[in-house]
RNA sequence: GGCGAGGUAGCUCAGUUGGUUAGAGCACAGGAUUCAUAACCCUGAGGUCCCGGGUUCAAAUCCCGGUCUCGCUACCA
């Protein structure tokens, strides 16, 4: 393989609307640390760049909700996660924001660049407007009749009768599903990035030249997203907070935030440029760049297909590859602030990283086992009980119980200094530690390059585990007590204990990208400095010169406590439970994006416009009570539900069966809006709608009366 | 419902283009040892490779069907 000229690394931009937890860091910031770190040892020309995503609706509706700004809401969480990362060893280059002027200029330029060369297509009249809801209507917010087999449920991007991708100006009598009224064409233009003049260039790329050494998880989401049809994407949206639409016709409108914020890698670059007088151009123009993103799967499609194509079209380099994770549960459920199931980094730095729990060091056992269970492949589990018997098992007994052992003999049994070799007494033992020593290298190096990371680490601890082998076959406590009788006592010491002392040097090496700390202090034990760790040393067994007398030991880790471990599950689960009561007892709460919410377009419902008496008259609402139901067939989400309404019993569709079983919700009261048209779903009419209350999980609850009353009685 | 990725030892996962008795670490059991953070070292026990068919001399691996988990997507007046 090639080596490349430089590199340029990439992980996802966190959204900057409130902490990041640890399945984030094990999903794209570790493993993204870890290769550069590794690139880094290797001398290459490497740029790691990252940064503050703070655009996008959900920011300005929480900044409402908080009663502020969405400066403020971005201007406190761009610092702690920052500050974050830091204290876990993630260091960037450049931690940059998307609010930042230079960004600003630099998605404009991208922009315009786009637009001036027609890759953009613009559509002026042809966007419907709701003037009652007054909003652009989205695609599938438009329904209608199809132009292709006549069905006249059609939505406006998709037919689902016929299965034929449509646009909404396809549709024949086109309908706001908001209002019901027939939208309008309003005067406004809109830009669109036509993803399906491309579909050949990502056909061949991702699903030919890339079919095999990318990640199975990563190929097979871009070839359903292809093979589903592509359609021009929106670039631009109707908001006030974003980057401005810098062409004619732009005024009020943004760059939808999924446009702007792939750029905020480019933008990051130059700010690192600037920051250390480099020219940032060959890192995204020059083929010999290698770039690489690191993300969770929820964002294979924007960084696989669409910045991909955006780069494209502005003439950059493509990634080389995306090694996207699958995601990190945690105690056998989803992690997610929202519900209080997570375990945010600041909470662990909060509590695990101060002085008198370990420092540093408890950065590297969360590196450590993070690595050891990143869901490279398939979703994995965090636990606590995981956490502790990674530690204690293998970092503190193997690795750093190595380390120590060797450290505590050298000053019992060579004065606290390298001893020399003795050629003539070396055995097979000590040239198989160094060929050991060779091949870990080896090894360890291929799987990084693979982005193999926790078969990685774990090479290296298994060198550790060699090493104690070694040492428990040499036993040099027991030479020590030979001394007077065996003339050759001591010069075997000397190449055992030099062998395991070189052995500790290649460690530090090996083990330096996973546990960055770990690897700092082993070289304060050793007295060498951090240039020591450069990959090219790994190999070599004269890193520790004959007679250099090294520091007293101390010990790389402490052991976690089953106490500690019981006080987290403890405290995770008293979160869980505080949240959900907060959610019961409140209707006042935050805009919290869960973890499988998708990136920056969920929030807060805004107040719809204000409506006269007589509007409200026109709505017949009913107490009806559920006498059966059961599931729709090939529809996931609906129940088909009979409900007496006392003067009759009729047939309603409702989207609930993800949350209620049917035989449960028999016998109960519900509100009916009775004089609803009728609608058609899967083959079958509904005659009326269920009102349903929703959280801000997105969990449902039925709007009944307090007690049970006649049914079909009105309300008002 | 459509598409994608998974299902291998109690747990976390490897298993390269099909090729002997399916591997590793942890946990567990026994032994040995004391330099070391009750650490290390040696040995052992353990699996219907999700289920059912098929192709083949030979299948964890390839094909078909089913099932479960996760994700994307559709249905949610």
């Amino acid at each position: 393989m090639k080596t490349p000229k430089r590199y340029l690394i990439t992980a996802a931009l966190p959204y900057a609307n409130g902490l990041k937890h640890i399945g984030h860091l094990a999903g794209a910031y570790l493993p993204a640390d870890i290769y550069v770190r590794y690139l880094k040892a290797q001398k290459r020309d490497v740029v790691f760049v990252c940064g503050s995503d703070e655009h996008g609706t959900a920011i300005p509706i929480q900044a409402t909700k908080e009663g502020t700004t969405a400066q403020a809401i971005i201007d406190k969480y761009h610092p702690i996660i920052e500050q974050n990362f830091k204290d876990l060893g993630i260091t960037f280059d450049i931690y940059h924001r998307t609010s930042d002027p230079l960004h600003h200029e630099t998605a404009s330029a991208f922009f315009k660049d786009l637009e001036s060369r027609g890759d953009l297509e613009t559509k002026t009249s042809e966007q419907y407007f709701d003037e009652q809801a007054n909003t652009f209507l989205a695609d599938r917010y438009i329904k209608g009749t199809c132009p292709n087999c006549g069905h006249n449920e059609a939505y406006g991007d998709q037919c689902e009768k016929c299965g034929k991708s449509l646009s909404p100006e396809e549709l024949i009598n086109p309908v706001s599903t908001l209002s019901g009224n027939a939208p309008i064409k309003k005067e406004t233009t809109h830009w669109y990035l036509p993803l399906n003049r491309h579909e050949d260039f990502l056909r061949k790329w991702l699903l030919e030249e890339h079919a095999q050494d990318w990640r199975p998880a990563v190929v097979g989401q871009c070839k359903s997203w292809i093979e589903g049809g592509l359609q021009p994407r929106a670039v631009t949206r109707d908001l006030d907070w974003g980057v401005k639409v810098p062409v004619a016709g732009g005024d009020g409108k943004v760059l939808y935030v999924w446009f702007d914020a792939p750029i905020g890698y480019i933008s990051a670059t130059k700010q690192w440029a600037i920051n250390n007088d480099k020219d940032w151009k060959p890192y995204w123009n020059d083929p010999e760049t290698k770039l690489v993103h690191f993300i969770g799967k929820d964002n294979i499609v924007f960084h696989c297909i669409i910045f991909p194509v955006m780069l494209k079209l502005h003439g950059n380099i493509l990634p080389e590859n995306v090694p996207a994770n699958e995601f990190m549960n945690l105690e056998g459920d989803k992690m997610s602030t929202s519900r209080g199931w997570s375990i945010e980094m600041d909470d662990y730095i909060n509590k695990w990283i101060k002085k008198e729990n370990g420092g540093e060091s408890l950065a590297d056992c969360l590196r450590f086992y993070l690595n050891s269970i990143a869901p490279e492949s398939k979703d994995s589990e965090f636990t606590w009980k995981g956490f502790q018997d990674a530690v204690n098992g293998e970092l503190v007994s193997i690795f750093a119980n190595y380390i120590n052992r060797t450290w505590v003999l050298m000053h019992k049994l060579t004065k606290g200094k390298v001893p020399p070799i003795h050629p003539d007494l070396l055995d097979d033992d000590d040239q198989a530690l160094l060929l050991s020593v060779k091949e870990t290298k080896e090894k360890v190096t291929t799987l990084l390059e693979q982005y193999k990371f926790r078969d990685a680490q774990f090479e290296v601890v298994n060198l550790a585990r060699l090493g104690n082998q070694y040492m428990q076959k040499k036993e040099p406590w027991i030479l020590a007590k030979n001394i007077e009788t065996d003339p050759t006592a001591q010069a075997k010491i000397d190449n055992c204990m030099h062998g395991c002392l070189q052995l500790s040097a290649n460690l530090a090496i090996l083990i330096n990208p996973f546990l960055p700390f770990t690897a700092k202090k082993m070289c304060h034990l050793m007295k060498v400095v951090p240039k020591m760790l450069e990959w090219e040393n790994a190999g070599n067994f004269n890193l520790l010169k004959v007679g250099y007398s090294l520091r007293p030991p101390e010990l790389l880790f402490r052991k976690i406590e089953d106490e500690e471990i019981a006080t987290e599950l403890a405290q995770l689960k008293a979160n869980a439970e505080a949240k959900k009561t907060k959610m019961e007892t409140t209707n006042n709460t935050t805009a919290e994006k869960g973890a499988n919410e998708n990136a920056n377009e969920k929030g807060i419902t805004p107040l719809k416009p204000e409506i006269v008496f007589d509007d409200f008259g026109k709505i017949d609402l009913r107490v009806g009570t559920i006498v059966e139901a059961k599931k729709v067939e090939k529809a996931d989400k609906l129940l088909e539900l009979l409900v007496d309404l006392g003067f009759e019993k009729r047939t309603i569709l409702s989207g609930i069966a993800m949350h209620f079983y049917p035989e449960d919700i028999v016998g109960k009261q519900v509100t009916i809006v009775a004089n609803l048209a009728p609608r058609k779903m899967r083959g079958i009419e509904s005659k009326g709608m269920i009102l349903m209350a929703e959280d801000e999980n997105g969990k449902l609850y039925f709007v009944s009366p307090s007690e049970a009353i006649a049914a079909g009685s009105g309300i008002s």
